[in-house]
DNA sequence: TTGCTTTATCGACGAATTGTTGATTACACT
DNA sequence: AGTGTAATCAACAATTCGTCGATAAAGCAA
């Protein structure tokens, strides 16, 4: 059984723990370890990064018994990527859905500005997690997550211009924005964030768009598909 | 003192331990032990993954005590991360300098052709450590190599483009496009590689040029700066 | 071939971390 | 007030880690 599998039957597993006493409410106990070992592995992850931490370290600084982690996460990888869907989560909440006026890119869209700046308000986190010493589970996780963005705005392309004859699939393309998105969030993480939130967006939509040789002020070469 | 500077730091020693007995050649014994690591290394990431290997699994596999190991790598990380390097040597090797008859991307560079068959050559290697349990600091470590790649290449433009105005600096591109080459890669290979890497560089390379719409059969909207 | 240098081996050490156990206490909800 | 769940505590065996000193083996050069 893979790493995966294993962590999304541990979800469920609580999740039906949870429903089993109590449909709605979850009990405070429960909901006040996880904040702590949420907390304690956010200042530890901040204070000497991810794999220098221990299990045991958790448990020290969330003042709880290192046995009781075990109850609720197999590991610090599982804890650390439950945490962060939930941080996601309050990305979704505050980002809403796509802007269905705003299909044709005629302004940056809201969206965009709004995930970099959640990025920036979570900077300490996102430095750690996307760096040298950072979590692929997490990482891919976020990919997977940003391409929920990317790949509906995509798609939605084709309801505005029914006309066109796209010469490339829509998963190249959004695969190919994602990565590039995630690689100016790290690029822009790195050297402490030189710009604002809305200039990174705008930036960003009109490179996608656009392509790099009209930000660069030259006109792309004649595209002949062979 | 920082990971990335104490491995430098181990590697310089290495470097003088060598040189000191003769300048030219390697002691065969190293080059024997340190190739059965790099082996080992791999076959067990192959196996069952990078982070369920310990150091004894490596020096078991490679039938060689485990004191040798440190002899010759701090840890797990450094073996993967010196491994890859002589990987990216041997990419740099058959890659090749920019061809400089190609600055205005007439056809896909030759070089991005040759990074997408030294991909496919090596798949299993970077699937798994660009995958959900690889390694972030060869990610990093790609990304900085990728971007010597895409960097001067934007910023040769500038020389066949004098009168060109960029709005954008030249480092948002390049950190754009080697994202957008990491996550096309990561896809290419989660999909078992589903073109060829002639295929792949072409839409790259023409996706980079001209920005999504025109590869959605789609006129950009005008690009006015604010 | 001989002798010097470097590398690899072996066994062992304490230290740290891991995952789990059973018995007990504290807490929350009805 | 009583019932059930969660958290605590101490302790367990098992792994892994990094390092040590002493010994054996291999390479190289005279």
């Amino acid at each position: 059984m893979s790493y995966k599998q294993q962590v999304s039957n541990m979800s469920k597993e609580k999740a039906s723990q949870a429903s089993m006493t109590n449909s709605r409410k979850i009990d405070p106990r429960i909901e006040r370890t996880q904040e702590a070992l949420r907390g304690a592995l956010m200042a530890l992850i901040e204070e000497k990064g991810f794999d220098a931490i221990s299990v045991q370290d958790v448990t020290e600084r969330a003042r709880l018994n290192r046995a009781t982690f075990y109850l609720h996460y197999r590991d610090k990888q599982d804890l650390l990527l439950r945490t962060s869907e939930a941080v996601f989560d309050r990305l979704v909440a505050e980002a809403g859905p796509i802007d269905r006026d705003n299909l044709a890119l005629q302004k940056p869209p809201q969206q965009l500005v709004m995930v970099f700046r959640h990025v920036a308000e979570h900077r300490d986190f996102y430095r750690v997690v996307l760096g040298r010493s950072g979590v692929p589970a997490f990482v891919a996780r976020m990919r997977e997550y940003v391409t929920t963005f990317t790949q509906p705005r995509i798609a939605s392309l084709h309801t505005l211009y029914p006309t066109a004859v796209p010469i490339l699939d829509e998963m190249f393309i959004s695969e190919y924005v994602t990565g590039a998105l995630l690689g100016i969030i790290i690029w822009w993480l790195e050297n402490d964030l030189p710009h604002s939130p809305e200039y990174m967006a705008d930036r960003f939509t009109w490179l996608s768009v656009a392509g790099t040789y009209r930000m660069l002020g030259i006109e792309p070469p004649s595209l002949d598909a062979e």
